[in-house]
DNA sequence: TGTACATCAGTGAACGCGCGTTCACTGATGTAC
DNA sequence: TGTACATCAGTGAACGCGCGTTCACTGATGTAC
């Protein structure tokens, strides 16, 4: 069972009202299956079976397979852009590195949870397989969270901004419509934040796709700890 | 066609001889279907039809497609190991932060040649499959190597180790088993060398699964080498 | 309030596909005497 | 060197599977007069 949106029109007819509550069950189902199989094993007639109905009803809902996973995969990056926002307000009045500590956190458990929806938004892409709108717009959001929080520190003078880098004027340009969404962030900065985000992505990825296993599974927990700390350490301080 | 490696003992018989050859054709075959349609789409069946063969004829040659596919996976790791270790030496002479750019550029380069296979490896693992005891060798030797060059700048100074971290005795524990692979570093400075391997792999993964589409897409290479040039200056300097 | 028609959810059968794997077989290559 | 038997590569048919999608249909719910 999924929550329906508050914000939702209230739907007017009996058969309107089943025909959302439909969508969602399968939806939910869906997820489940995802948890379980992962994307590209998820299959349409298991989502029908499971509902209790034959595959072809399931056409009533979602034009196709395709569109059945890109809800998914457009909910799932609404679920991380949700809980990096969550994080970054709930350590509002902490410290920078809390602050950063908190989302990296969040993340984490978020990927240690779904594990299959992690690996939907940022593991192998599914092949032939373009990716939903939601994406470019849930992305933003991250980006827009984690700048905010960046440059709230840098305005109580937490960063150190004072550094130079080399670069192309495309990377340049790049990075400037970055500042658009975080004033007073200097290019070097900007350019660790991001190193910041692949390389907590690029340790979870590690984890959950069995990489660490050779010798440094001992203290999974611990290890995050230690790796994203110095990390942030490094983001802030230069 | 795959070239053989010359330590193998050289096949007595013409029958031996054409099942090397065949068996290597087969792989080589494999190869160019993974670098097409990636690793959860690979077939048995189109491997045996491009090899002008009948499918259950591919039996002869392996037990099974999971068995195949351990092959590749095996032989991807290889060449990641084995680029990062020519970058490694092709690149001795010079100074750390160098030798240690070569590296993340034969690794990115490689990554940018066979993106399935980097995929096969670093991205989301293939649904009920178990790694090939190659994988741990290789990963070992890849960790040996980054060590290698790790030590050697320490010992000539050109590392800072006096940082100090905290953290649990069962991450020490693995951070001391790490250090037998490269006397002289620090637990900081370990730990460092792991973020900067999977931060170097979340950047190419980021880029090849289509995360850096936006707005830092302008100028991938510039972008790569700003990236790296910090990490590895972060890496280098504490 | 009641009837006539339109809308829509869900059924069940079918299409066409490709897959991994098994199995009894033919015919060529290798080996022992 | 020649023959008899064993080994092995490759064939072709078959098994059993699950998939996404289409289509004509029944029967229930909604709408307009």
């Amino acid at each position: 069972m999924v929550a329906m949106s508050i914000d939702e029109p209230v739907p007017r007819s009996a058969r309107e009202r089943a025909r959302r509550e439909i969508t969602a069950d399968l939806l939910a189902i869906a997820r489940r299956h995802l948890a379980e199989v992962g994307g590209a094993a998820l299959s349409l007639r298991a989502v029908a079976r499971d509902a209790g109905m034959v595959s072809s009803a399931v056409y009533r809902y979602f034009p196709s397979r395709d569109d059945l996973l890109t809800r998914l995969i457009g909910d799932a990056f609404g679920e991380v852009a949700e809980r990096v926002a969550i994080a970054a307000e709930s350590a509002a009045s902490s410290a920078p590195e809390k602050r950063f500590a908190a989302v990296a956190h969040a993340v984490r458990s978020w990927a240690h949870e779904s594990p299959h929806d992690y690996a939907l938004i940022y593991g192998t892409p599914i092949p032939g397989y373009v990716a939903p709108p939601e994406t470019a717009q849930a992305s933003e959001r991250i980006v827009r969270t984690l700048c905010g929080v960046l440059a709230e520190a840098a305005s109580n003078g937490q960063v150190r901004t004072d550094a130079r880098i080399e670069t192309t004027r495309a990377v340049r340009s790049d990075l400037a419509a970055l500042r658009a969404l975080a004033e007073g962030l200097d290019d070097a900065t900007l350019a660790r934040a991001v190193a910041w985000w692949t390389g907590l992505l690029g340790h979870i990825s590690f984890e959950l796709f069995g990489h660490l296993a050779n010798g440094l599974d001992s203290d999974p927990d611990g290890f995050f700890a230690l790796q994203i700390g110095l990390a942030t350490t490094w983001l802030l301080q230069g």
